[in-house]
DNA sequence: CTGTTAGCGCGTTCAT
DNA sequence: ATGAACGCGCTAACAG
């Protein structure tokens, strides 16, 4: 079997009757060439159906820009649409944008990056939520320097600061804002008792919301009980578990409804629904995240929205915008929440 | 300012006081080294923070392998959970996942295809719908050939096949079949007069889908009715605006509704809500593409479950299977109803 | 086991 | 305006 090899800058050269340089002038355009030799390059380029060879084009500094997206997963929303946001600014800065999941596994995260750091990435972003215990953030230094030592750049997205001397950029959000408006919004309509079906314990992400909860009930001067909050996976499937647990042990009281994200709502929902209970009138529900499917609920879920695709793009541009000083920013993006159907005043 | 440079295997060979050749061995292990001189070397590249250069690598054939997803846009769920999928089967085989969007601009399809072609991917995936002409066809060829020359491959996923000659890969699924299961399940009700609220004319996801509701009709001998049939935007907006503009002009008799997709769905149950019309009480409502969402709908939507994901999956083992000679499969993934909520015999 | 040599495909000097 | 030669960082072939 022929193996047809694909052609090279030094075949194109040879059927134009020219030197390789005169080739790679023509190909890169920014050089005086007779329109003579041109036209004959151009047509073996054609011919020999020639494209360049970017690894060998790399070598030389004039590398394709790319930036990186490393999260646990895609299949969520929630990552999905940074992930959206993180390819419309790469490509509107024309840069190729390379999407890698870690499932959460340390090992796989600095496998991952390794990998980009091979590839000199101009920017790599790691997304999401984490537990942010001293190993995480050891491990975090150490990706920050060094790819800030190859030139390029660590982002933090969606997941909180390690402080201002650490040498990355931070792309974060209102959190715990959102929460606390959230929450105040079922105080404001009257409820005292609100249950919480919060995510896994110490995932930041999941934490600030609890802290958010709690910060807006000190507000309206109303105690924590801490038998209100549920932690666990911040699924549908979670939110229907833990819900249905409640509701057949039948020993807490509560009015109002805080779930930990979109996700979890719907699944909350469900459980409801199954007992025959009803939103908002038996009870005031409000969720996280403002998922598009938010207002195909039943009835329209009160949601905090999070820019999920500005973070996303904020992330890239803050990157890749070259002043090597401001390398190391951190950006806070707000969050407020969308009041559609799921709350009602408590009379 | 000192510029440092990353260092090279160069600078770990003159610090581990060996060759480069014996770095390169013990960084690609599979070559006998004392362990004594492994642990100068490992040394060495601790203390420097070493990592190849995947590009000069990749200039000996040893290249990280890399696979491209190529769709309009990644924020519908749709091409998020194909995304998804690729993601899933790429980085299990050890490969890179690309993702580039071209939002539906030829000019950034040619771009994005010849970028990929530079970096060497093993695959090319272009998913999603299609207005298929000419100029679309021999597009195709020209792709899957230059691809094919350089060993690569390009991959239609979620489109139809090119036919038996063409030289790459696809992977589509019975998106005709399902519409004909959609729409023969409300005829099974006992609706006859079913409007269809389709994607935009000449796509072939759409077409397709409006084929099986053809064919499903002619199954149970009933006229077809070329005013039933609405061609437009097929998201949340364009089936809300085209159920909006039905139900005032309050002409047209009907008690199914087709959706183009769940999307559409969803604009179509708001117009609908807006006038006091319920699911499936009053009118009866099918989706198309089984969203995650579509069962936090209200009423809970019977939809036809595209597997995404799968689709992904398939597109990158396919093409990354090294059988040569199967390069130029062509694959179809079934499809099926989800029934839920939506839709109620008439009586 | 290890060092030396030769290229991979290309851009970039230097000449011409 | 064009060509020859060198080197980017690395691996592979060949010696030793």
């Amino acid at each position: 079997m022929v193996v047809s090899k694909r052609p090279s800058i030094k075949d194109v050269a040879a059927r134009a009757g020219v030197s390789m340089a005169t080739v790679s002038r023509v190909l890169s355009g920014d050089y005086p060439v007779s329109a003579q030799t041109r036209e004959r390059v151009e047509k073996a380029v054609r011919e020999l159906d020639y494209v360049v060879n970017a690894h060998a084009r790399a070598l030389h500094g004039v590398t394709a820009k790319v930036v990186a997206l490393v999260v646990a997963e895609v299949t969520t929303p929630f990552f999905a649409r940074i992930a959206a946001g993180v390819e419309e600014m790469a490509s509107q800065t024309h840069r190729l944008c390379l999407i890698c999941t870690t499932h959460a596994d340390p090992d796989r995260e600095l496998e991952v990056v390794r990998l980009m750091r091979e590839q000199r990435a101009d920017a790599v972003i790691l997304a999401g939520g984490v537990v942010e215990n001293d190993d995480y953030r050891e491990r975090m230094r150490q990706y920050a320097k060094g790819l800030e030592d190859a030139g390029s750049c660590l982002v933090l997205c969606a997941r909180p600061s390690l402080g201002p001397d650490f040498p990355g950029i931070t792309v974060d959000y209102e959190n715990t804002g959102g929460a606390h408006a959230a929450v105040t919004h079922l105080l404001t309509a009257g409820h005292r008792r609100i249950l919480m079906i919060a995510g896994p314990d110490r995932l930041t992400t999941s934490d600030h919301r609890v802290t958010g909860y709690r910060s807006a009930l000190a507000g309206y001067g109303v105690p924590f009980d801490p038998a209100l909050v549920s932690h666990g996976p911040w699924d549908r499937e979670g939110g229907y578990r833990r819900m249905r647990a409640i509701l057949d042990q039948g020993t807490l009281d509560f009015t109002g409804i805080f779930a930990g994200n979109d996700g979890v709502a719907a699944g909350v929902l469900e459980a409801l629904r199954e007992d025959g209970k009803r939103v908002p009138e038996d009870f005031s529900l409000v969720g996280y995240d403002d998922t598009p499917s938010a207002r195909d609920f039943d009835p329209p879920l009160t949601s905090v929205l999070v820019p999920q695709e500005e973070l996303g793009r904020t992330a890239v541009k803050l990157a890749t915008q070259r002043s090597s000083g401001s390398r190391r920013e951190h950006v806070m993006l707000g969050t407020h929440l969308v009041v559609r159907k799921s709350v009602r005043p408590l009379h």
